[in-house]
DNA sequence: AAATAAATGAGAATAATTCTCATTTATTTT
DNA sequence: AAAATAAATGAGAATTATTCTCATTTATTT
């Protein structure tokens, strides 16, 4: 929490409750997690806090590279803190999203950033395809 | 074409016009595409083709894994043919979104498969930063 | 050529996100 | 500590993208 609100006002923005509220609300979903959601859990901590600037504080956040968001199946974003590197396994079948280990992405990041003249801040890996439960679920047809 | 074709009638699913001219508005289209102008090009060919149509199909080419989506920078989704397996540089400062070669997804595929019980159709990869060109002109200033 | 299920077009409906603008507030300056 | 100032906010309207509905049409099978 120190270091993202360091980060916040630090490129100068200020700290007010909507932010410190989303920003707990964050860190305390270990899941990715709905803009509606998050909005409906900011409210329970700060019931005057309105959805437009849910929208524009995720915004912010993900200026600042505090947030990331990914597309759930449906195409519905789903954000969540950006702490470590870590890749997510979509499915197909129910939609579930899970986050995974990600691979050793530092050393392509630099790759990358050499090959393309691209300053890489941030590596994103989607599996999409089907999940151990629906793999299951099929079989048993 | 005839590939993409073929996976579509056995998969049980009617060979139609607007169908047809989709596939080959996106097969011209090196670039990536917005389901708005995929539909008025579709509509350069097929005049009465509908906008839902337009939505129906793309839908269904993702699941046929003939087509794959992803997010622009502002959160729009653009759509390209799935040929062979590539990543994207996506540039936050203009939004820019570049096509490069994949990394040696085959590999990890099979590795996530092992471990999480996951069947991997896909994967995609997004390198989040700003493009040479950006950076350029910010040492300009 | 007839039968049938699938696909379509049109526009209405929905959902998600962004915008507007008058008011409030965190931070800076004095 | 109070005043000044730019940034941030809430509320709801507006916009945008996407999905749905349903009567009609059409590709494919028989």
């Amino acid at each position: 929490m120190k270091v993202v609100v360091a980060r916040l006002k630090e490129s100068g923005h200020k700290l007010t409750p909507p932010r410190v509220a989303a920003l707990e609300v964050l860190i305390d979903s270990s899941e990715h997690i709905s803009a509606e959601e998050l909005h409906s859990k900011i409210k329970s901590k700060y019931p005057g806090a309105g959805l437009a600037t849910t929208y524009r504080t995720l915004e912010l956040l993900k200026e600042l590279d505090i947030v990331t968001s990914l597309d759930d199946k449906r195409g519905k974003k789903l954000y969540e803190m950006k702490t470590r590197d870590h890749s997510h396994l979509i499915c197909r079948s129910c939609g579930d999203v899970t986050e995974i280990e990600a691979d050793s992405s530092a050393k392509k990041k630099a790759e990358v950033g050499q090959r393309y003249g691209f300053e890489v801040v941030d590596c994103q890996v989607e599996y999409h395809g089907i999940c151990a439960d629906c793999l299951h679920t099929k079989e048993e047809d």
